[in-house]
DNA sequence: CGCAAGATTGCACTGTGTGCAAGAAAAGTG
DNA sequence: CACTTTTCTTGCACACAGTGCAATCTTGCG
């Protein structure tokens, strides 16, 4: 009984190796000037074995864990079916980005990456791709409708995926002055309530 | 006089010609199977002049016009200022997007290889990345707000990318059989509204 | 015509990402 | 433990992206 097995140990340190080695390097020269090889090299593995853990330096910045299969939806499905589809989807992001807040500092450092390089958020929105395909199939769910040809559940996907890009946004801005479930309530409350002209500039 | 000059004349040809050339060769094999030395090829010029006017295949193909300045700012900022602001952000919206219904073959064309090429999509948002900036620019200048520190303008901006987005999809879906305009009311009617639970399944 | 500004092109070079096959390490088996 | 199978690693070769530079050609204009 090995648990885990030696193997999977292994690979699961490889990928942290990557993970970490491509997150200091992009921090002491920018992502888009480190290469490859440098990220393999300082994890004491070959250039052409990083691209069996990941499919490029970006994902291994912004998805250090690797693809997975996604949490989204079964916490969304996990929620009260009485609550409104808004009102769950809150709920299942809070839990999903406790995540970040355990592992602060690091995510901030990418948060800055991303701010810097201009070039990364939209790769982050790539990421995101899966976790709005992921929601708009949750709420396609939980709402009963085609998550192909109705408008509800894609929309409210992709707002969704919005929320959360620009909260986390605010909160790199804020440097973590402000916590994460507060911002993210603020983006949902704002979406809730129909994006009315804010009141004046405070 | 010679207006707008033939120097200028044959560089927006050149552009036509590479932006039509992606098009049909990425319709015959795909985006992804296609090199910029065919494109080049097509459109009667060198590799090398092919990044005179497009930093990559998938600008060429998803902003045949080039870069450009961007209009949806003046558009908004051109609007009632007694409007509110989502209702002012329609209109513009209408206004930007009529240019798809002007060329709608071709759109449609570029949409079938987003949907097929699924690589192609962030690319999509990572162009529309600049229409976000712009839209947040100008939803700040007409609330009074701080694009950068304040909430409001930058979530209404990716707000509104979401809503095109999913509506350019959807038109996409439906090929043409139901009006642009109308597929756009309704989706910013539903965030206008607060993105309330739908009826039921119809 | 003849010069200046600007566009096109070829060349060389770095880096990405992939397919393939050989080799090393772990897991399973008797 | 020895032997096989499975899985991961690695090197090699290759096609392509994208960029800097310098030579060359074209257009605009005096």
């Amino acid at each position: 009984m090995t648990g885990p097995g030696l193997r999977a140990r292994k690979k699961q340190d490889t990928r942290a190796a990557l993970a970490a080695a491509t997150l200091e390097l992009a921090a002491e020269h920018g992502l888009a000037a480190v290469t490859v090889e440098q990220i393999a090299a300082r994890a004491g593995v070959s250039y052409r074995t990083f691209f069996n853990y990941f499919s490029g330096k970006e994902e291994a910045l912004l998805r250090p864990g690797g693809a997975g299969p996604g949490t989204f939806g079964p916490r969304l499905l996990g929620q009260d079916p009485a609550l409104p589809v808004l009102a769950a989807a809150r709920a299942a992001l809070h839990e999903e980005l406790a995540v970040l807040e355990s592992d602060r500092a690091a995510w901030q450092l990418r948060l800055t990456l991303i701010a810097d390089d201009e070039a990364l958020l939209p790769r982050l929105v790539e990421l995101g791709a899966t976790g709005e395909r992921e929601m708009t199939a949750a709420v396609a769910a939980r709402t009963g409708q085609d998550a192909e040809r109705d408008l509800y559940p894609a929309l409210v996907g992709a707002v969704l995926g919005c929320a959360v890009r620009v909260t986390l946004a605010r909160w790199h801005r804020l440097e973590g002055r402000a916590p994460l479930p507060r911002l993210l309530d603020e983006a949902l409350d704002a979406l809730a309530a129909g994006l009315p002209d804010p009141a004046s500039p405070s």
